[in-house]
RNA sequence: GCUCGAGUGGUGGAAUUGGUAGACACGUUGGACUUAAAAUCCAAUGACCAUUGCGGUCGUGCGGGUUCAAGUCCCGCCUCGAGUACCA
């Protein structure tokens, strides 16, 4: 009987469904602990051994706290709306419900495979309408709050309404989007019912305007800035353009001081919590006005150096602020047009790649110097962004270095304000180092004094203030595609209006057709017999009514990261038909303990949950303002891609170490054709492709080698390593110890078979001491002190590291524990059940199969057990200094001018030392300050 | 450009957080068991010098510094990775 991992894991993995172990206890007096993965897209493409990586360590986590006596919250679910299904539906030309359903069938199997201890009772789908029903009740919570300023957090839209009854726009502070409206009660009592809607929807947190959106005409839809990697889209890799268009947006802006400085709440990696920040992009500066000569209008522009004001030789507006029509001049209207046309139809990707390009033109108009009455020249160039501040920048040449290139590029006279500083080639951009001068009052000044005392200036004065500027923009919450969560909003009058939370679920229709259209018409749009009828309120899918009581739907569906934004809080109460989670659950569980994904999570899921999260708190639905206590980014596991080389215009491959003088072509072929030697099977080759038939093969000591490469996991690299494979030849329990083994969690690193037959016998030596004989044998006697020591040794190590998350040494101490045991020929019961527990979470199989050979019933479901607590085992342990490969160390009084033989004296009577050294011979004492001794054995 | 992170044997990676650098594993070499292979077990394995026994010197990207003691802390560079990018 030789460890039989196929045999043990079925064996196991059928009792754990039967028996139902995993399933999460409802009794709420033990202490909880909520660990959670990154729910996955179900592509088409099923797992590679990338994915598992975070599910085996919260794998870990899960049933380490089990047996630590915690409730345990480990559940598992699908992020089954979006982009990535829809786009694999349209490849495969098949609907996405279908695919979704099979995609999410293969996921399962693979997930079962590896043994992993999720409650599945709990599994959520967001494509699911009991599901989107609450998603939403969650939107239309945000369309009926705005924000309140002072009160710095959301209320209901009817609060402000009252405010506008009362005393019009006087003692406003809500977050909106146009800033310049102005009524008082008594006008707000007079307005239309559509007059007063149009202005509810400015301060709504999720609100319907015009605004420029980044469009995607290849994949039919607009995104949001985080779906745009490099000026393309993120799936695909399309080009975007900027578009306006009437779409809905989230108003995260209002949340964002909230969002930056809650986040020292959380314990989340630094880098994670710097990108969200610099996504957030706050910065401190001025709002400054411009008057333009000979006309009412004014330019706002915000800037970072008000106290570089007087150094200020032009303006610059986007192509894009509205402003720019009102104030051109006759003569340069024509320039002007064109410049604006032109520069509309450049893409994000080519407005990227020309960066260096200068071009702009000027308006005509002149802007008066707030402080000097100095004439402005206002010209419009495409380097300012219509979306970031005011679309409009007071230029500084002298201090800023685009400033500096667009004043040499059109000869505008650059001014300098820097005491004995040189700015005739760049411009002098720090904020430091420098005394101000021709800057009247501010002259002599540093940047911190300057600004201040500018600041104070102008606010007294009225034409600026201080100000805070966010980079982040509110997030467009619409797509024209099929595959989402239908946006529960009708028409009345052009009004979008909530078709009422009661009327939810607001079901996805049956359409034909689902493809996206190219001019952003929603697929929604094909669903014959959609609409929904005021007279009875309720959603009618099946007959269209008659015109005059129909209204419009909304046709726009939410985009991906809508379902995924609350799903944590689903998982606590999924089959709750009364409420997106039921009280007694969100009180009892409150926020996942740690949460373990991907970093390319950190600007788009993490930031927008965190909006919800801080929006549903504020409207006291959780008791909690942060979702996540604490959060692992796990490191991607990379492919090792293979490549084998053709002479350039022939059909004659080379061997890796043969193509030195000659021009080749890199020829990628499946990974699965290389034995860890990079040897090629030319045979297996051939029967890959038979395009191999024909070539040759120029060997080198009669093997061929291709040469490899690190790269992302991807099905199109042929470099995916599918872990039912692993899982086939190793078995799961191999798989799991060797992915943690493979490095820290956090680290991306490469995949590789060379190390895995390690972890392999590690499992095969601990199946083979407690089977001499491939019989099943334990000592039933007490073992010596020294197995005593090694056990606790790997007690003491596992529990810390599991402690620090640090599952890679785990491994290690395990393989170490083993090594020790069967020198020591060790197989008794005594140590073998601790060390069977210890183990489980990482190979839980074998341990399993161990326990039960022990006449046990389960080790792995803590009501069956008792508490593993290694605390009694660290009493003892406390009393053994801990030796690591023969050197131990002590702390002693020991005087430092003492000679060495002196200091040794004091080693051998000393009563702690004495104890431990016993027989052993003593090679070397080392002393260092502190008191601290080392003893070489 | 800016922000953050990382550089340790042939390889993946340890180092009790300032205390004998290289744990553990892979690979390599030698040995045992085998007719043989596989599997398994044992030993060696940072570099250099000395090997008859010791032993010695140098070593954590580079250059400085603090300290009895630095892979770890400080200053200045170099290289790589991640994020972001005309953000005023």
């Amino acid at each position: 009987m030789s460890y039989d991992f196929k045999k043990i894991e079925t064996k196991w993995q059928n009792f754990w469904k039967v028996d139902q172990t995993f399933k999460t206890r409802s009794n709420i007096k033990f202490p909880k602990y909520y660990v959670l993965d990154m729910f996955p897209y179900p592509s088409g493409a099923g797992l590679h051994v990338g994915h598992p990586l975070g599910y085996i360590a919260t794998d870990i986590l899960a049933r380490y706290k089990r047996h630590k006596n915690y409730n345990v919250l480990h559940p598992q679910g699908y992020d089954s709306f979006g982009l990535p299904a829809e786009q694999y539906a349209i490849q495969t030309g098949q609907h996405p419900q279908k695919t979704t359903e099979v995609n999410i069938k293969r996921y399962r199997e693979q997930l079962d495979k590896m043994g992993f201890s999720f409650d599945w009772s709990r599994e959520i789908r967001t494509s699911k309408s009991n599901y989107y029903k609450w998603t939403q009740w969650i939107f239309l919570n945000l369309f009926e709050s705005y924000y309140d300023i002072k009160k710095d957090k959301a209320l209901p839209i009817s609060n402000l309404i009252d405010c506008f009854k009362k005393n019009g726009t006087r003692d406003l502070s809500a977050s909106s989007n146009s800033k310049t409206l102005e009524f008082s009660g008594v006008e707000w009592n007079s307005f239309t019912e559509v007059k007063k809607e149009k202005i509810l929807l400015d301060y709504r947190l999720a609100y319907l305007s015009e605004t420029q959106v980044n469009w995607c005409a290849k994949l039919g839809t607009v995104l949001a800035n985080e779906e745009i990697i490099n000026g393309v889209s993120e799936r695909g890799g399309y080009s975007v353009e900027k578009k306006k268009m009437k779409q809905w947006s989230m108003r995260i802006g209002a949340y964002s001081e909230r969002l930056i400085n809650d986040l020292d709440k959380v314990d989340w990696p630094d880098s994670l919590k710097e990108m969200q920040k610099n996504w957030i992009g706050k910065s401190k500066g001025a709002s400054i006005n411009f008057k333009i000569k000979m006309s009412s209008y004014q330019i706002e522009v915000f800037t970072t150096r008000p106290d570089t004001l007087f150094g200020v030789t032009f303006m610059v507006l986007a192509p894009e602020n509205e402003i720019v029509h009102k104030i051109t001049s006759k003569s340069q209207l024509e320039v002007v047009k064109a410049y604006i046309k032109s520069s509309s139809k450049r893409s994000e990707k080519d407005r990227l790649s020309e960066t260096k390009k200068i071009s702009g033109v000027f308006t005509g108009a002149y802007a008066i110097h707030p402080i000097n009455g100095d004439e402005i020249p206002v010209w419009i160039g495409d380097y300012v962004l219509a979306g970031y501040g005011t679309g409009a920048v007071m230029a500084v040449p002298c201090g800023d270095q685009r400033d500096h290139d667009f004043a040499k590029h059109f000869s505008i006279p650059i001014k300098n304000i820097f005491l004995n500083i040189d700015i005739s080639s760049k411009a002098y951009s720090e904020k430091s180092n420098f005394k101000l001068k021709n800057s009247e009052f501010l002259n002599g000044l540093d940047y911190k004094k300057s600004f201040e005392k500018i600041i104070s200036h102008i606010e007294k004065k009225g034409f600026g203030n201080e100000k805070i500027n966010y980079r982040m923009r509110d997030a467009v919450f619409s797509r024209q595609r099929y595959w989402g969560e239908p946006i529960p909003i009708y028409y009345k009058n052009g009004i979008p209006t909530s078709i009422g939370k009661k009327n939810l679920p607001l079901k996805l229709p049956q359409v034909e057709n689902y493809l996206p259209t190219s001019d952003g018409s929603p697929p929604l749009g094909n669903a014959k017999k959609w609409a929904w009828s005021v007279i009875d309120k309720k959603v009618v899918s099946n007959e269209l009514i008659d015109n005059e009581s129909v209204f419009p739907l909304e046709l726009n569906t939410m985009p991906g990261w809508a379902g995924s934004s609350w799903y944590f809080y689903r998982y606590m109460d999924p089959h709750n038909n009364e409420f997106f989670v039921g009280n007694e659950a969100v009180n009892y569980w409150r926020e996942v303990d740690l949460y373990v994904g991907g970093s390319e999570h950190a600007t788009g899921h993490l930031l927008y949950s965190r909006f919800w999260q801080k929006f549903l708190f504020d409207l006291d639905l959780l008791p909690v303002d942060e979702f996540a206590k604490k959060l692992i980014n796990q490191g991607m596991i990379l492919g090792s891609s293979a490549f084998i080389f053709r002479k350039s215009g022939t059909n004659n491959f080379y061997s890796k170490n043969l193509i030195n003088n000659f021009k080749t072509d890199a020829i990628r072929i499946d990974v699965s054709i290389l034995n860890s030697y990079d040897e090629v099977n030319i045979d297996a080759l051939k029967k890959w492709q038979p395009q191999f038939n024909e070539a040759n093969f120029i060997l080198e000591e009669d093997k061929f080698y291709a040469s490899r490469e690190v790269e992302k996991m991807s099905k199109s690299k042929y470099n995916v390593i599918n872990p039912d494979e692993i899982c086939e030849r190793y078995g799961a329990d191999t798989l799991r110890m060797y992915e943690m083994f493979l490095g820290p969690l956090e680290q991306a690193k490469p995949w590789s078979m060379s190390g895995i037959s390690g972890v392999h016998s590690f499992l095969n030596k601990l199946w083979r001491l407690y089977h001499p004989n491939n019989i099943f044998s334990v000592k039933e006697d007490d073992p010596q002190n020294e197995s005593f020591k090694t056990l606790h040794k790997t007690i003491k190590k596992i529990t810390e590291d599991i402690n620090n998350y640090s599952f890679n040494t785990c491994v290690s101490a395990f393989m170490i524990c083993v090594n020790e045991l069967s020198l020591q020929k060790c197989n008794h019961r005594i140590i073998l059940e601790p060390l069977t527990i210890l183990l489980s979470p990482f190979a839980p199989h074998i341990s399993e199969e161990l326990w039960s050979l022990l006449g046990k019933k389960s080790s792995l479901v803590y009501e069956k057990y008792p508490t593993f607590d290694s605390s009694f085992l660290m009493e003892s342990i406390k009393n053994y200094p801990i030796s690591f490969n023969g050197k131990m160390r002590f702390r002693l009084d020991i005087d430092l001018d003492l000679t060495s033989k002196e200091i040794k004296n004091i080693v051998l009577n000393d009563s702690r030392t004495s104890k431990y050294i016993g027989g052993k011979t003593i090679k070397k004492i080392i002393v260092v300050p502190e008191k601290i001794i080392n003893i070489v054995f």
